[in-house]
RNA sequence: CGAGUAAGCCAAGUGACCGCGCGGCGUGAAAAAUCGCCGUGAGGAAAGUCCGAGCUCCAUAGGACAAGGGUGCCGGAUAACGUCCGGUGAAGGCGACUUUAAGGAAAGUGCAACAGAAAUAAACCGCCCCGCGCCCGCGGGGUAAGGAUGGAAAGGUGGGGUAAGAGCCCACCGGCGGCACGGUGACGCGCCGCGUCCCUGUAAACCCCACCCGGAGCAAGAUUGAAAUGGGAGCAUUUAAUGGCUGUCCGUCACGCUCCCCGUAAUCGCUGGAACUGUUUGGCAACAGGCAGUCAAGAUAGAUGGUCACAUAAACAGAACUCGGCUUACGGCUUACUCGAUAA
RNA sequence: GCGGGUAUAGUGUAAUGGUAACACAUUAGCCUUCCAAGCUGAGAUAGAGGGUUCGAGUCCCUUUACCCGCU
């Protein structure tokens, strides 16, 4: 998975997915794209305002467990540095 | 038990916590938002977009024809169809059963490679007769049974007949024509006649015949329409100010107001319909009619998920204007029937 | 949503229903002391499946992948 930032100038956060065709059917792309706006939820009270976020998902996602998407979804966040 | 054939059904459910779309009620002065409660929330193919319709706009007095495209045995069903049902013929299968683009080759044109003597026309090897000749063989004639080539060689099998043969003659089968009967019809069945029964195949080659088709598509279309920019028209003009063209002067353009166009977008179209469920009547069936009941997604980057429990949840796959089909992908189950093997 | 096209050797392209052709590349041999050049050969079941036909790369149907146009 890949995440590309931005901070913005207005305190607001903004979250966007991006699931290519080259994942799956339509079927299957919109099991992860589900899969990852609920790994991101529980995120959003932690996350501080003023950014926008574009998670991008690679080809492995559709063989992993929900679990592995939600750790990898908090380590790229942190990564990121938008929460501690 | 194995191998098949046909028809039909399902496409998960329940509970707990956290979440999503839409509708209703409450909260809120009102709208929006928020919160709470209740209801509801993807398919048999939603897919491919191969056909047919509704609906909307454009064109069109009405009709006919041409071009182009499509369909093509018969009868029925249907809003319509290239779909479905029931039949006929043909083909396949031991069988249950299945498949069928199945009009016209005597309207005309085209094509049929190679092989073969010859491909729509006839004699290479043969067979037979006659003449010459010592047998081999040569010349003339008859013939199309056999061989060979081919996908296809002027009906097939058997008998008679003959110098050898040949529908030359006969029987049966096939073919063509006519009549009668049955059937709505495709067609079936029977009888009679025809041996001049000469005329191959290909129309999924052009074509002929019969029938059908105006075009575009919900990003259709309708309503509303902010700011800025751009374009157009009109008005106003101070010898005003500001900016550009040259630093200054002159000049000129823009900047002002009103209207129109363009249009970011929003709302409608958007789900009550050739609807669904049950039952009954007619029909072999497709289907049609009656009665009763029900309202059952409507998003706009596109809603059904996450974690658990129930031993376990598996295939193909996600609505986007709506229906009727077709095609393709695919898991499981049931029933009936056929064939084979084994046992009694 | 509507419509059109393409698929042939490793690559780029041809061919009227009748033996799949050309160029480059690959490979084998010849030539040369060796390499290059040159000469002589070899390799394809036509994207997949089915049908029409005596015969299909070509005609018809279904399907897969890719490309393009309109809105």
């Amino acid at each position: 998975m890949v995440l590309i930032y931005t901070p913005a100038e207005a305190p607001e956060k903004r979250i966007g997915f991006a699931v290519g065709k080259k994942i799956g059917n339509a079927v299957i792309r919109n099991k992860v794209k589900r899969r990852l706006r609920e790994a991101v939820t529980p995120l959003l009270p932690e996350i501080a305002p003023g950014c926008r976020l574009i998670f991008i998902a690679r080809s492995p996602i559709t063989e992993v467990t929900f679990k592995e998407i939600e750790s990898t979804v908090r380590r790229l966040v942190q990564k990121a540095g938008l929460i501690g």
